[in-house]
RNA sequence: GCGCCCGUAGCCCAAUCGGUAGCAGGCAGGUCACUUAAAAUGACUCCAGUGCGGGUUCGAAUCCCGCCGGGCGCACCA
């Protein structure tokens, strides 16, 4: 027979990879309606994978082979984020065409992944930067612009000083810092492009609680991050010098609106276009003066909670309407002109910033809510900002704020000086960035006619090649006049073409739609089709696009549902936000420097090679600058992508940061050889998978000698553990420990047990193998003569006879405290049970013959007698 | 400041409904076997009482309260 082998990886992965790509295993199947997407959220090519990439595949690649082997017609396709600045930077550093560096980067990076073995359908391969798909981009972009979803206007705008364009406020971190570039960002005025995404606010908000198969902390980003705030719009008359109302008025936003009464002053944000008019010539220079101040800070230094507050009257005095008090109106440097209205009312006694603000101009506090219950609060800690009983309000005395709220509101909808409002923290998604390599914004500029959309047949507007980039800022295509002057599309004058181009977050927008008809010419994807696929039934990737991507999709795909081009309202139905992928670092705590592990001769005592400094050891997101990456190239050259693959499921539960570990990788690779040594045994004793007739089933358990029956039930133990795995939260890092769980026992018992059950086990073993390590569970279903490929064999089902045990040790506990087991019938029924705990020895040992005044009986685990 | 998540052996991690904390699994360590020796392989094995303090319960890693430590999000949003 066979001699002894050894397993191999770099031998067959290769081969099976061509098997399978000649076989067109990983097609999508066209017809079926038991249909599963599984997708990976696409990478930016950069020519280079990491870890993290590893990571995100491999996890979809398992959920796709699961669900191929469950029945599933399975879209598992991948493309390329592939318009962005680091192909524009390398064109402005190296003179290369980005186009064609970009094409490049995707051939080796498509190369890299190919070598996971991950069952990827490249027929439907996506990218974003070709022309045949940025042609849909523009025309999805003309399909908001028809809906007036899409505008221009002048705006303060985030401008990125590095990378040379604007930013949307999502692009922005909490620092002020830009996303990619990491540069604090400045303010501008400047016009551009917007997507309407507040129009679509509430329905993004209220939408989130449907998405059950989200992970909770991505909701509540969303959620935070469209902040809706209800509460009242509510006018003040201007009035003048004599106190007579005027034909001005300053409409302030709050949700507080039952503390109208306690204004004392109301605050415009200094950049609000009522300051000029409103100023009192007496005041106007020192207004002008303050207004130069505020502008002169960075958003940061303005938005500083510790920063003191700031603010000077303008002269001008409003009518409180519900009061008809006069109060002072200011302006201050806490109030900021995009939210809300601009303007605020400032109620010291009920608002923490108001309090500070009116302590340190000495405007007075007046207070209108007690907390129930109280008399008067005292204000020498601060404001009183939760709700209460209201005083000093007029006809409103006595409500409570809740009711007072809703009165006002009443009220001032009935009199005319307000109305209730809901405002959210969300801005409208700008889009225009002043860069050459995206895609280009379809519309032209027409004196006569205004913006003219072009029309749908002239696209693509393609991006003209052979620009010359020298990132001197400014939209590079604005200076290729040639490409700039087109005729009007409506009256054929002479017109210019919009410079900018799209923000690259346009293009992920929608690529997901595109997969379910990646090559249809005269739309971008068909209803049908995409009615068909979507929504995708899981959506992997980094938590890093809880806001961004995820958030602009959705908004997308609710719109084009309005367009009536698709029939769902959500496109992601379960979201699996996968851990980073860390390596350990070293770190010199004195000199700062990262050292690379290669140098660091001694892990259990690490040193500086040079200075001899002992080295802070941890693990941190793998980067170049902390020389802790390790590539995925090096170890498949190694061990395979198989060890790879197992490595990384096994190592952490997927949502969890990953710490990187050769000596688990190795751990990993020695399981696999186990695995081979297992099937190589088997082939030694000539069993075979050819049949496929395992015909365990059909054994009675009687016939069966105990190893066998612990076979048996190792087996169908392992189907019913891994499936559950694989099911509902995916716990791969615990399917693979059933998996060696499995292997263990078969290593004990499978070389006495009888063919049948051993083909039973070696089957299983396989199938379930199948997912996780794919080269090497079809090498050795094809060593052991099965027909055809492990990948298109039907999941297995656990029997649950196998698991079934005749006895089981139950536990007797007395007092709550573990004292003995006891063997007992598995069916045994409760009464049993009790009178078998009472009878045995060590109840009458923990007992001391004293009868418990309590029993509980837990069928199948325990007896817990309480004395 | 507000909200969310996490904390189990030297390390990574398990533990349906609250029901024997690990014959879940792995890494590292130790002993032994095989070997001339080593590697490889196999067998056995050491190690925690679940961050801390309370509470509920017959019984708590699991539920509740308060702390400590780590991570994340939001934050002058009216």
């Amino acid at each position: 027979m066979s001699e002894s082998s050894r397993y191999q990886p770099q031998a067959i992965e290769r081969q099976w990879q061509q098997r399978w790509s000649d076989d067109q295993l990983h097609q999508t199947p066209d017809a079926g309606s038991h249909t599963y997407m599984a997708l990976s959220m696409f990478p930016y090519p950069s020519g280079n994978l990491h870890m993290g990439h590893v990571r995100n595949y491999v996890i979809t690649d398992v959920i796709a082979r699961v669900a191929r082997m469950r029945g599933h017609q399975v879209l598992h396709p991948m493309g390329w984020d592939a318009f962005g600045l680091p192909a524009e930077n390398a064109a402005i550093e190296r003179g290369v065409d980005p186009g064609a560096w970009t094409d490049q980067n995707i051939a080796a990076m498509r190369e890299q992944l190919q070598r996971l073995g991950l069952s990827i359908d490249w027929d439907r391969e996506i990218t974003t930067c070709h022309a045949d798909y940025y042609r849909w981009t523009q025309w999805l972009f003309l399909q908001f612009l028809d809906a007036g979803l899409a505008y221009q206007k002048d705006a303060t705008v985030n401008w990125d000083p590095v990378d040379q364009t604007v930013l949307a406020n999502e692009q922005v971190d909490g620092e002020g810092r830009s996303w990619r570039s990491g540069a604090v960002v400045e303010k501008r005025q400047l016009r551009q492009w917007f997507l309407k995404i507040t129009a679509y606010a509430d329905q993004l908000l209220d939408d989130l609680e449907g998405l059950v198969g989200w992970p909770e902390r991505v909701r509540t980003m969303q959620a935070n991050w469209i902040g809706r705030s209800r509460g009242a719009e509510i006018s003040f008359p201007v009035v003048d010098a004599a106190g007579n109302d005027s034909d001005k008025q300053i409409t302030v936003f709050t949700t507080r609106a039952d503390t109208l009464h306690g204004v004392s002053y109301v605050v415009l944000a200094p950049e609000h276009g009522l300051v000029e008019r409103l100023t009192t010539p007496d005041q106007a220079l020192a207004v002008a003066a303050f207004r130069d101040l505020v502008s002169a800070q960075s958003e940061q230094e303005r938005t500083a909670e510790d920063k003191p507050k700031r603010g000077i009257p303008i002269g001008a005095r409003v009518r409180n309407p519900a009061s008809g008090e006069l109060v002072p109106v200011w302006i201050a440097d806490y109030v900021l002109a995009e939210y809300g209205t601009g303007a605020v009312m400032g109620v010291p006694a009920h608002d923490q910033r108001d309090f500070v603000f009116a302590r340190q101009y000495e405007l007075p506090v007046r207070q209108v809510v007690i907390p129930e219950g109280s008399d008067e609060h005292a204000f020498e800690g601060g404001a009183w900002c939760g709700d209460g009983i209201l005083i000093h309000s007029g006809r409103f005395d006595g409500l409570s704020s809740a009711s007072a709220r809703e009165a006002i509101v009443a009220a001032a909808e009935q009199e005319g000086w307000g109305r209730g409002r809901t405002t959210f923290r969300l801005r409208d998604w700008l889009i225009s960035r002043q860069r050459y390599w995206g895609c280009p914004i379809p519309v032209v500029h027409c004196d006569s006619c205004g913006v003219v959309p072009v029309p749908a047949e002239q696209l693509p507007v393609e991006l003209p090649r052979g620009v010359a980039l020298e990132g001197r800022g400014g939209s590079p295509l604005a200076q290729l006049e040639s490409w700039v002057t087109v005729p009007c599309p409506r009256c054929g004058k002479p017109a210019r073409r919009e410079t900018d181009t799209m923000d690259t977050f346009i293009c992920s927008s929608w690529y997901y739609l595109r997969y379910s008809d990646p090559h249809n010419t005269s739309l971008p994807f068909s209803r049908e089709s995409v009615d068909r696929w979507l929504p995708v039934n899981q959506y992997v990737g980094g938590i890093e696009h809880a806001i961004l991507h995820l958030l602009y999709a959705r908004f997308f795909t609710k719109v084009l549902r309005d367009r009536g081009l698709l029939g769902f309202d959500e496109p992601f139905q379960r979201l699996l936000t996968q851990g980073m992928v860390q390596g350990i670092t070293y770190r010199n705590p004195h000199s700062g420097r990262y050292i690379a592990p290669a140098d660091v001769a001694d892990p259990s005592d690490p040193r500086d090679p040079e200075s001899g400094e002992r080295l802070d050891t941890f693990y941190e997101k793998m980067s170049k600058s902390k020389h802790n990456g390790v590539d995925p190239a090096v170890v498949i050259d190694r061990y395979g992508a198989d060890t790879a693959r197992m490595f990384i499921l096994f190592k952490a539960p997927p949502e969890k940061d990953l710490e990187w570990d050769d000596a688990d990788v190795e751990g990993q690779y020695r399981f696999l050889q186990r695995l081979w040594r297992l099937v190589d045994g088997a082939l030694q004793r000539e069993l075979s998978l050819a049949g496929l007739a395992p015909g365990a089933a059909a054994l009675a358990p009687a016939d069966l000698t105990p190893g066998e029956r612990e076979l048996r039930r190792a087996v169908h133990g392992a189907i019913a553990a891994v499936s559950d795995d694989l099911q509902g939260e995916f716990q791969f890092n615990t399917a693979v420990a059933e998996l060696m769980k499995l292997s263990n026992a078969m290593g004990e018992h499978l070389e006495a047990a009888s063919p049948p059950l051993a083909v039973e086990a070696l089957h299983t073993l396989l199938l379930l193998l199948a997912p996780f390590a794919p080269h090497l569970a079809e090498e050795l279903w094809s060593r052991l003569g099965a027909p055809g490929s492990v990948h298109q064999q039907p999941w297995p089902q656990a029997d649950p006879a196998a698991l079934v045990r005749d006895t089981i040790p139950l536990v007797i506990q007395v007092k709550g405290k573990v004292r003995g087991n006891l063997e007992v019938p598995a069916d045994a029924d409760k009464a049993t049970l009790e009178r078998l705990a009472l009878g045995s020895d060590i109840a009458a040992k923990w007992l001391e013959g004293r009868a418990p005044s309590r029993v509980i009986v837990v069928p199948g685990k325990l007896v817990n007698l309480v004395p």
